[in-house]
DNA sequence: TATGATTTTCAGTAATTTGTGAAAATTCAA
DNA sequence: TTGAATTTTCACAAATTACTGAAAATCATA
C-alpha cells in the first residue's frame, strides 16, 4: 500500500511517461521503484500498481533495455527483484543518452544519404542547401552531447552551478578568440 | 510534387514527428515547409501530403504554438501562406524550451508540492528523501536549459565547437575552485 | 530429467491518438 | 450588410498503441 504522496507521484510518473519516451506503465513502475526502498518483484509491483502480469514483464524489460533498473537475488528466493539505480544523474545521463540516439541519430543518417544525391531540379538545389545546414547543427548537437556524457556528476554540477554566468564566460571567450585573430574568415 | 529526397525527407519528419513532441501529419508539414522556398497555403500543402483540409489547419496550429512557423500575406490573394522560421538554431532552441517546459515543469510544481507534506511512515520518509533528490536535480536542469537559451548561436555554436575540449576545462576550473578553498565544505 | 515456480510471449481486446470531411465560424470585398 | 472565399471546429471513423491473461518457455533444484 503506498502513501498519498508516493501515490501521487508514481501518478505523475506514469503521466509523464509518454512526453519523457516510453509508456504510462513503464514510468510508473520507475517512479514505484524509486520511492520503495527495498527492491520489489514483479508480483508485488504488479499488486501496488494493478496491471497484469505480461505488462510488469514487459516494463520491466523496457525499463532494463534503458539501464534504469538494477536486477537483485535474494537468498532462498527464485523470484527477480528489482530497484532503480539510484542515483538521478545517472538516471538523466541515461535518459539524455538514449534519447539523443532515438531522436538525432536517425535523422542524422538519413540527411547524410540524401545530400549523396544529384539534385535533380532548382527545387532539390535548395532542398539540399536546406538539409546541409540541418545536418550540420544535428552534428554538433551530437557533438555536444556526447561530450556531456563523458562528463562526471560533480563537474557536470558545477558547470550548471555556474548558470547564467556561463553566458558571460562564453562572450569572454568568444570575444577573446576574435581579438586574436580578427581577419580569419 | 516534390523531389524524390524531399519527398523522403519529409516522409521521415513525419515519422520522427512522434519522437519530438508532435505527430506525423506535424511533422510532415514542418518537413514540407523546410524544403520549400516559398511559402505554401493550406491547400497547397494538403495537396502536396495528401490530407484533409482540417488535418492541415490543425498542424498548422499545433506548429504555431511551437513558434515554428512564419505567416505570409500575398497582395491580391486572401489566402494564408506558411514558411518555416528560416534559422535552425532558432528551431533547436524553440523547441528545446517548448519541450524543457513540458517535460520538466509540471514534475517540478508536483514534486514541490508533495515535498511541503508531512510525512506519514518511515516509508514515506524515505520517498521524499528521494522526492527531494530529484527535485535539485531537475531544478540545476532547468537552470541550465533556461541559460542555454538565453545564448546567441554563435556563441553556442563556438561553444559546441570545444566539444570534448569543455571536459577538460571543467576539470580545471573545478581542481581551482577546491584548491583555492579546500575547507570549504 | 522431471517438476513446480517463475518469467516471457503474444493473440486478442481495450484505450488512446490521429485523421476525415462536412458544417459552422470568420474574414473581407463590394 | 451580404455572400463568396477561407479557415476552424468537431463528431465520427480509422489507425496506432497499450494491456490482459492464458499458454509457452525458461529456470532451479531435487
Amino acid at each position: 500500500m503506498l502513501s498519498e504522496a508516493s501515490e501521487s507521484f508514481v501518478r505523475h510518473f506514469g503521466e509523464m511517461g509518454s512526453r519523457w519516451g516510453f509508456n504510462r506503465t513503464v514510468g510508473q513502475i520507475y517512479g514505484l521503484l524509486v520511492v520503495t526502498e527495498e527492491p520489489l518483484n514483479a508480483d508485488q509491483i504488479g499488486e501496488l500498481l494493478s496491471i497484469s502480469r505480461g505488462n510488469v514483464s514487459m516494463g520491466l524489460k523496457e525499463l532494463q533495455s534503458w539501464r534504469l533498473i538494477k536486477l537483485h537475488h535474494i537468498p532462498g528466493d527464485r523470484k527477480e527483484y528489482f530497484s532503480d539505480v539510484g542515483d538521478f544523474w545517472d538516471m538523466a545521463k541515461t535518459v539524455f543518452e538514449e534519447r539523443r540516439k532515438r531522436e538525432l541519430d536517425p535523422t542524422l543518417s538519413l540527411l547524410r544519404s540524401n545530400l549523396l544525391r544529384e539534385p535533380e531540379s532548382e527545387e532539390d538545389v535548395y532542398a539540399q542547401q536546406r538539409m546541409n545546414e540541418l545536418h550540420d547543427l544535428l552534428e554538433l548537437l551530437n557533438e555536444w552531447a556526447s561530450a556531456l556524457n563523458t562528463l562526471n556528476p560533480e563537474t557536470l554540477q558545477s558547470l550548471m552551478k555556474m548558470g547564467a554566468g556561463i553566458s558571460k564566460f562564453l562572450k569572454l571567450k568568444s570575444t577573446t578568440k576574435k581579438a586574436r585573430r580578427p581577419k580569419k574568415s
